[in-house]
DNA sequence: TCTCGACATCCGTGAACCCG
DNA sequence: CGGGTTCACGGATGTCGAGA
């Protein structure tokens, strides 16, 4: 139900809903500026009773930009500001008098700042993707991908506006969230999965910060320390990975693997050899001094294009294994209240468990170079065990023992040469882009996963395509226009001013089965992306005839009525009625003749006006692309 | 006395600013 | 660019006073 004076609903996530729905088609941001619960509202009222699914009993609403005067209590170190400025736009909504539903008791839909698209879409609010997605980003974030990269596919793929920070701050949150109660997670462990004696991941925080309670973790269990200390996944190193692609609703079916990779380089390419170790036991390498992060990959087309990745040439003629690092499926489990954990994962103190199993060889991907330093010495892995916590004594000892390999590692970094710093940088950011690429590939072939609707929507033109029986029969002659278009070089000129340049974004969108369009028209500087001209109206066509109407109104204080014929892909109207502001500033507009024209893909508009200083003349062209 | 509008204030969250 | 941190924002409730 649109939102009005006297909408009723029956719930509170219907008002939500429907407020939802208001601020994407008026492109405003609502906030509640006062509620009252309905448990609060019963105290009061004691002879009242109220549905709990209408949750308030008073709720009032108000712009972004209105809202609470805040009493600023900054004590000057840093310049914040404010985007309240008293804007006067409110909603009213209140529990009918049985109290069993809320409606809309008053609202005025005033607002005294500019409204845009730009604007709207900027806004916290508005930016913000759910909990599930930003997990995710996270967790993608903590394989080091190319963030520019990262933000500009969940743009693309969210339809959002997402800026650099945001990706900043969603890191910093799951950084925080990972410090918060270490002693709950350990409290966790202690009831619900130390009794099946398996393996659960523990940061490394959680166990100094929880000594307490460590003796008692470690006599129960294995205490695996996340990937995140260990570097991620590197060339060299041997992980424990867990194989995705057979994910059962029980993680204990989980088939669970070991990994090897062997590294090497030849005159003009380096190798990665994978290895496959069936599950039995988990260790880790010393780490190896090329620390370059591998990707999540699945499935085809893997890679990115070689056009997409001009510092080098990238050949692979075989698709790897998807794997994941086991601390996030400790995180994810968790997370997700399973308390029985992966159990086939443990640990062991001897590698011979793990060479009597036959390593299976997976294919190897070749990374080429443009040209290679053959001195640099090919990197073998050499496996070292890796020991896990077994007490304080063994925490300090492995401390020391990575400060020491730390160290040996820096030395060992200061002797490579500088071309060889360069080709690890291409590999590195390589792969940096890889994982952006494969996440997102991965995410499209996912069924139901939570990108897909807005990314279909992306990919596959956005806006529907409209079939004839989605819109009026007599809009058949005007349905070229249907849909967005978009340009960023239209050319402004008249007699009176200087010549400019602007962008402008127009959409035309039939009224459900009427026989009217809805249109807008908005513009913008290309330097600064600062409003101009906004045009909102709409279009009417004559039954059984070719002549059209325009009904427009113009943040610049005028409004008018267009009338003229339209002809295939071509319409010319010209105003027939004008109304403007008392205060509108000179000169004053008399007529304004539009011609829009569809060639293809692309629109071409031409608008000539007429003031009472200035002939009918050229104002403004442009060429939109449709861009859904 | 009851109801309701309006204002004051608290407090957790997270957006965004500063600085290395 | 990223880490650390400030403080604006949003949601909720308490309280006061006017009017029925």
């Amino acid at each position: 139900m649109a939102i009005e004076v006297g909408a009723e609903f029956n719930t509170y996530d219907d008002l939500t809903n429907a407020i939802k729905a208001y601020e994407a088609a008026n492109f405003v941001n609502l906030i509640i500026r006062d509620t009252r619960r309905v448990e609060s509202a019963a105290k009061r009222n004691q002879r009242k009773c109220y549905n709990a699914a209408i949750k308030y009993s008073d709720i009032s609403y108000c712009c972004t930009y209105g809202g609470k005067k805040y009493v600023s209590h900054s004590t000057g170190k840093r310049i914040h500001k404010t985007i309240k400025q008293s804007c006067p736009f409110s909603l009213k909504v209140r529990a009918t008098v049985d109290g069993q539903r809320l409606f809309v008791r008053e609202m005025s839909s005033l607002h005294n700042h500019e409204i845009s698209e730009a604007e709207f879409r900027l806004h916290p609010k508005q930016r913000k993707l759910d909990i599930d997605s930003q997990e995710e980003i996270a967790n993608l974030l903590s394989m080091e991908p190319d963030k520019k990269l990262l933000r500009d596919r969940l743009m693309q793929i969210t339809g959002k506006v997402i800026l650099m920070k945001d990706i900043h701050n969603i890191k910093t949150r799951l950084v925080n969230q990972k410090q918060k109660s270490p002693a709950d997670k350990i409290s966790f462990i202690s009831k619900d999965t130390l009794a099946n004696n398996s393996t659960i991941e523990l940061g490394e925080a959680d166990i100094q910060q929880s000594s307490g309670v460590q003796h008692q973790v470690h006599s129960l269990c294995d205490v695996h320390l996340p990937l995140q200390n260990s570097s991620h996944l590197t060339i060299g190193d041997q992980h424990d990975v867990i194989d995705q692609q057979n994910q059962n609703d029980s993680p204990a079916e989980r088939l669970c693997y070991i990994e090897t990779q062997s590294y090497q380089q030849s005159s003009d390419s380096y190798s990665v050899n994978i290895q496959q170790y069936p599950t039995g036991s988990v260790y880790e390498l010393t780490p190896n001094p090329y620390t370059v992060s591998i990707p999540i990959m699945q499935g085809n087309n893997i890679l990115p294009s070689i056009e997409e990745i001009n510092a080098h040439d990238i050949t692979s003629t075989n698709t790897f294994q998807h794997w994941t690092a086991v601390e996030e499926i400790g995180r994810t489990t968790l997370h997700a209240g399973n308390y029985q954990t992966i159990s086939t994962l443990t640990f062991s103190e001897h590698q011979n468990d793990l060479l009597s199993n036959e390593p299976q060889t997976l294919p190897s991907i070749t990374v080429k170079f443009p040209s290679s330093d053959s001195s640099s010495s090919p990197s073998t892995n050499q496996p070292a065990y890796h020991e896990y916590a077994q007490g304080p004594q063994n925490q300090k000892l492995k401390k020391h023992r990575r400060k020491e390999q730390s160290n040996n590692n820096e030395k060992k970094k200061k002797k490579k040469s500088a071309v060889q710093t360069d080709k690890d940088n291409l590999v590195k950011k390589y792969f940096q882009q890889a994982t952006v690429n494969l996440f997102f590939n991965e995410r499209l072939k996912t069924p139901g996963n939570r990108f897909q609707k807005s990314l279909r929507q992306e990919t596959q033109g956005g806006a529907p395509k409209m079939s004839e029986s989605q819109y009026h029969e007599m809009l058949k002659p005007l349905s070229w226009l249907f849909g967005k278009w978009q340009s960023e070089a239209g050319k402004g000129e008249y007699p009176t001013i200087s010549d400019f340049t602007y962008g402008e974004e127009a959409e035309f969108t039939p009224i459900g089965m009427k026989p009217m369009i809805e249109y807008k028209f908005y513009s913008w500087k290309p330097e600064n992306k600062m409003q101009l001209h906004r045009e909102t109206g709409f279009i009417r066509i004559k039954p059984e005839t070719n002549h059209i109407a325009f009904m427009a109104a113009h943040n610049l204080g005028v409004v008018e009525i267009q009338e003229g014929e339209v002809h295939g892909q071509e319409l010319t109207v010209q105003t027939t009625s004008l109304g403007r502001t008392s205060f509108n500033k000179p000169p004053e507009v008399k007529s304004v003749r539009r011609t829009l024209k569809r060639t293809g893909n692309e629109l071409e508009q031409v608008m000539s006006m007429e003031t009472n200083k200035t002939a009918m003349t050229q104002h403004l062209k442009i060429t939109f692309k449709k861009v859904n």
